[in-house]
DNA sequence: TATCTAATTAGATGAACATTAAATTTTATT
DNA sequence: AATAAAATTTAATGTTCATCTAATTAGATA
């Protein structure tokens, strides 16, 4: 269940000590020990709390020689907040006011889908916005069936008819959180799709 | 120091208890037995998970008679998890994409504003979708002097001219915290106020 | 005033966790 | 093979914290 990884994520960030890493690391790459120097705290300590950050996939590691070197991973930090709120307002759009900027939303994600895709249905590259690469892999995801379960390579092989870079792009899958994998399958994420990226916005 | 805030944050959802309160009153307000009921936890335990959520102004409380509705300061829970990027990457945006939807947001903002306030400048009503009910504040509270101090009624009678149900807008301006409420003495939350509905999205 | 209901507080318990020192592992160097 | 450097593991300690029960407070009603 998700939950779990929401409050995971949270308790990664739940302590000061962890936080001083991030922002250490928001400058730069850097091992334990200058970690732990910088930080007035044991290499032990510098362990621990990378095990936590790592589990959230909060940070990168490199190793060179001895010495592993820590690394912020962005995509992260900047992609799980919004899976809380994704979580908390889970629901579908109750009201039914249905007015002009509902309309314009509509008329915007086409426009995104065809700016993005080629007239036979490729996808050209993934949109930097979050906003628009949301919509993007929604509507790649949105070709697969609800309930069924996917091996990687069938995975891939779907990616593929629209990019080669399926790696990447499975990838965004997981992370968005429009699937999951469970010991190598992959499987749709029964939410609604479109209240995605309405919600977060 | 703005750490301490953050990792306050964090804590208060670093929690499956908590997580799960919030879920629930995404769909509406709840009191504390009710949320005890839901999730088999005593109300004592409630007490205790409701002052923590508090504190990192994530509900808001509303007492009638005996009874405490709990709900969410949905402008809180979205907007927080920005100051934890803002601390961790203390520079500006970096990248120039300015592509088609931020014009459009523009373009929707505005429809928004003259689909709900008519030409002479009088709000019809409050949209019920959150996103447009911050724009439609968000105009009103523009025409208002930053800095300044105002009393309850010189805000009513501000209101007023928009809308004859000040009491309501009134709450809204304090809920999405627009304002701050001091001693009977009322004033502009000093933040940008632009940052505010653009964040969201 | 007495009574009812919802919420809070106080104290207790057990689990989770941050931190350290000391021992161990990993990888590279001489 | 021996040594050095960086990281990890282990075990111990003290703290924070989620939860409960029982007692108390706050507000409303009869």
């Amino acid at each position: 269940m998700q939950l779990d990884k929401v409050v995971q994520y949270h308790k990664a960030l739940a302590d000061p000590t962890r936080i001083k890493i991030l922002i250490l690391l928001a400058d730069g790459e850097l091992n334990g020990q200058v970690l732990a120097e910088k930080l007035s705290v044991t290499p032990a300590t510098i362990t621990h709390h990378a095990s936590k950050l790592r589990e959230a996939s909060l940070i990168n590691e490199r190793r060179d020689k001895n010495t592993i070197y820590f690394s912020l991973n962005d995509y992260f930090i900047k992609n799980s907040a919004s899976a809380t709120e994704a979580l908390i307002y889970r629901r579908t759009n109750t009201k039914g006011e249905t007015e002009m900027l509902d309309e314009q939303q509509l008329k915007a994600r086409d426009a995104v889908i065809r700016n993005f895709f080629t007239e036979d249905g490729r996808l050209k590259h993934l949109p930097g916005q979050l906003k628009k690469k949301l919509m993007v892999l929604e509507h790649m995801v949105s070709k697969l069936d609800k309930g069924k379960k996917y091996t990687e390579p069938e995975i891939n092989a779907f990616i593929k008819t629209f990019h080669e870079d399926f790696a990447t792009i499975r990838r965004e899958f997981i992370m968005h959180q429009f699937m999951f994998r469970e010991n190598e399958i992959y499987e749709l994420n029964p939410a609604e799709m479109w209240a995605r990226w309405e919600n977060l916005s």
